[in-house]
RNA sequence: GCCCCCAUCGUCUAGCGGCCUAGGACGUCGCCCUUUCACGGCGGUAGCACGGGUUCGAAUCCCGUUGGGGGUACCA
């Protein structure tokens, strides 16, 4: 059997993104939205449909959470991906929770084994398996024993009071499909076996209810992870039987994402600590930093580019360039265009979206004083340019916002740099700020220029390390006069002193 | 084991038969700028897995090999 997708290239694109809530969000899932939500974006600016449906796949009742659940919906208002339709927020194919919409299923279930696309199976995996070894075949999974079970049989195996699945009857022949980043992909039946549409209780599969989801909210795309590669074919097939049943209209054409790996070159996996997305906000990372970064996992928007924006993306997405091979996550890569992304934004911008650290480490009052609000408003001007993420701010600018009774130094750059000349040349620093008329950066750099670099005959280096690691307790810090204009004179000299004692 | 997918610098990629003595980015190395770090600027490094075809011509098409990855559930 060919089955030659349906053209459903005619229709309004409709695309899903359907994750399970099973554990924290992992980011090949936020590729995978990203990539679709890009996809719809640029059918609707063509005018080809574009809605983007938010579904969510929770028949495993063991592994579901509603940690999970929350998080999947806290990750995508964060990176900003809003979906036109589904869970939240409604939309006219509802409910969009697979747990909800168990009657459809059910119904589904029930045409379905009245026709004869389906065959009730009585087999215990340990039968299976016994009969498997047997017949020595290379072929795992179901081998077809119940699919024309006999009236005796079959009365024989209800006496034994046995629980049965319902599985689907595969057609013989090849299955082939054009896939939207790979052409074309057949498998031969014979080695996709007969599947199990529900569990012995009833509940429905996967396998059934996303065949079934996708038909009837009428998705026309669909783009997931490699990972579900082999088990198109079974949904290609069961396609056909909901189009013959009238469940669905047509069939969606299938995209296969390429995987996301991780160090090892192996698919980045849930125990991996980088898989997961709230490493990367608690980071810092700016939504738009790593968008920019997952849209460059299998895509690229032109030869000699890979910084944009969402608005670029929209316009030049096109599922036909993505690229097949599995790509690796680079964290460096990722903070590189991620810092992009921060030169991009304006300093109120920057400052706007660092305040939520500065609170948390407790640099900042909350709510944020209008002292506090005022200096900073001076200082993230120094830092705006240099960070590349923004957990950097607040181990910046901390030094400007305590109090002098709890400013402490790096412990290990006091010991590098504050040595017996060290105290030299703060105390010399000391004596020449002291004696400053008007407390200027400008003022301040010629007075300590002329006492270290020209009284003391110091290089720049030696000469700033000790005043720095004196006034902000690092050897890493904003620029050191400006820094020290707004620390004020008092605060300043108090700290050359107290790095004397 | 069996099935399927993949294959250009260390990494992400551009390349869809001649524009390629293979372009960009990250990394890395060197230099410049410089009050530290960073930013920025300049330059270097490094790649078409291998073997057969097809063609006047192949990184680009075909076949095979090798290598990597995934699937093989009453998970999704």
């Amino acid at each position: 059997m060919s089955n030659a997708a349906s053209n459903t290239s005619a229709l309004p694109v409709r695309v899903r993104m359907a994750p399970s809530p099973t554990g924290s969000p992992h980011v090949g899932l936020a590729r995978t939205a990203l990539y679709n939500w890009a996809f719809a974006r640029h059918a609707q600016q063509f005018g080809a449909g574009g809605t983007f449906v938010f579904r969510i796949e929770d028949t495993d009742k063991a592994r579901n959470t509603q940690e999970s659940y929350d998080s999947l919906i806290d990750l995508m208002q964060w990176l900003g991906l809003e979906w036109d339709e589904g869970v939240g927020v409604g939309g006219a194919y509802g409910p969009y929770r697979q747990s909800e919409r168990s009657d459809i299923y059910a119904d589904v279930l029930t045409r379905l084994r009245e026709s004869s696309y389906t065959y009730d199976c009585f087999c215990t995996n340990d039968e299976v398996e016994a009969r498997r070894k047997a017949s020595g075949s290379k072929v795992m999974g179901y081998d077809g024993f119940c699919r024309e079970l006999g009236a005796d049989q079959r009365t024989t195996f209800e006496a034994e009071e046995r629980s049965s699945i319902v599985r689907f009857r595969m057609p013989d022949g090849s299955i082939t499909w054009d896939d939207l980043v790979r052409g074309d992909i057949t498998f031969e039946t014979i080695f996709v076996p007969d599947f199990a549409l529900c569990r012995a209780n009833g509940d429905p599969l996967y396998t059934l209810t996303a065949p079934v989801d996708d038909a009837t909210m009428e998705i026309t795309h669909v783009l997931r992870g490699e990972d579900l590669l082999s088990s198109t074919p079974r949904q290609l097939a069961l396609f056909d039987a909901l189009k013959e049943l009238g469940v669905a209209k047509a069939t969606p054409a299938y995209g296969h994402l390429p995987y996301v790996m991780g160090e090892g070159n192996k698919k980045l996996s849930k125990r991996d600590p980088q898989a997961h997305m709230e490493l990367y906000r608690e980071q810092g990372f700016l939504p738009e930093g790593l968008l920019n970064y997952l849209a460059l996992l299998g895509w690229s928007i032109a030869a000699d580019r890979d910084v944009f924006s969402l608005e670029e993306m929209i316009e030049k997405f096109d599922i036909a360039d993505v690229n097949p091979n599995p790509a690796r996550f680079d964290l460096k890569k990722a903070e590189a265009i991620n810092a992009s992304q921060m030169r991009l934004l304006s300093i109120e911008a920057i400052t706007h979206r660092v305040l939520p650290f500065l609170k948390k480490a407790g640099v900042v009052s909350d709510p944020v004083s209008d002292a506090d609000a005022q200096l900073l408003a001076l200082a993230m001007p120094l830092i705006a340019e240099r960070i590349n993420k923004l957990t950097e701010a607040p181990d910046m600018l901390g030094f400007l916002f305590v109090d002098e009774g709890s400013f402490e130094r790096d412990g290990d750059d006091v010991a590098k740099v504050l040595d017996e000349t060290g105290l030299e040349v703060v105390q010399a620093a000391h004596d020449a700020l002291a004696a400053l008329g008007e407390w200027s950066t400008v003022a301040i750099e010629a007075s300590l220029r002329s006492a270290l670099i020209e009284g003391m005959e110091l290089k720049p280096r030696v000469a700033f390390g000790p005043v720095r690691v004196a006034v902000t307790g690092k050897r890493i810090s904003p620029p050191l006069f400006e820094s020290m204009e707004l620390l004020g004179r008092e605060r300043s000299l108090a700290r050359l002193r107290s790095a004397l004692a």
